[in-house]
DNA sequence: TTGTAAATGCTAAAATATTAGCATATTATT
DNA sequence: AATAATATGCTAATATTTTAGCATTTACAA
């Protein structure tokens, strides 16, 4: 199975894999939905096909229409874009990813603390392996 | 000026203006040395002069040849890449998006220590606005 | 079981992206 | 100032992407 890595897509495919992860499972409408600038409902269908070809989606029947599911897990293809937009915009180190993060979210008092925790758990747990 | 979204970009293009971003400013030869399956000058040149066509770069002289800069700051695309991702990967969550970073990463103690501080400010600075 | 609505399969046209080549300009060197 | 090396400017061919249309299939309802 290949790597799901948006470099190597189309613009029209890029889109249609950030909407289908999104959505984690996608129809041609559902997809058509969410698209910008929607194209035909063709137009659509032959993509996911493409895609499909790829290795990059699977489908399966749902009654009479098809449903796509990425072939990567979105957890594993979420790691991957990180890692490719801190190399890129942030000197490649994830502290200052983190830090931007964390900085523009206006997380909630709850949220800061699993953070503390997480953050916690790591300097007992795996000191710099 | 036109925000850099990746969204709209062919697939060199955004490859070029990733290696722009991460270098800071490139020349085409720069450019050139970090595509993957690299065409000729030529083709880089065109490409350079596109993105700039589009407002996504500038260039200056530099003794003879050109060095383009992205238009828009590295921080601000960094920021919209990252939107980007953790809408797509990560429900919309910024907490899952920050603890996939940190459960990832094997940060230093000194790294955390500095995250940990981070976010005791933003407990005490901005308790959900 | 027959009709109908709504889906897919397949193919080819149109638009866009990608590429390279030749002409020209610029810089540095002799 | 002449030359060589190394840029860019511009144009056009090629490849890929994007698109839509028509034929066929499928599921459900009458």
């Amino acid at each position: 199975m290949e790597d799901y890595q948006a470099v190597k897509l189309s613009r029209r495919e890029r889109q249609i894999m950030d909407i289908v992860y999104q959505r984690g499972r996608a129809s041609v409408a559902d997809v058509l939905e969410d698209l910008p600038d929607p194209p035909s409902y063709s137009t659509v269908r032959a993509l996911l096909r493409i895609l499909e070809e790829k290795g990059y989606l699977t489908h399966k029947k749902d009654g009479k229409r098809y449903i796509y599911r990425p072939t990567q897990p979105r957890h594993q293809a979420g790691r991957f874009a990180l890692k490719q937009i801190f190399q890129t915009f942030f000197d490649k180190s994830i502290e200052k990813t983190v830090m931007t993060l964390v900085s523009d979210a206006n997380l909630s008092d709850e949220e800061l603390d699993r953070l503390s925790q997480l953050i916690e758990q790591a300097k007992k747990g795996d000191p710099v392996s």
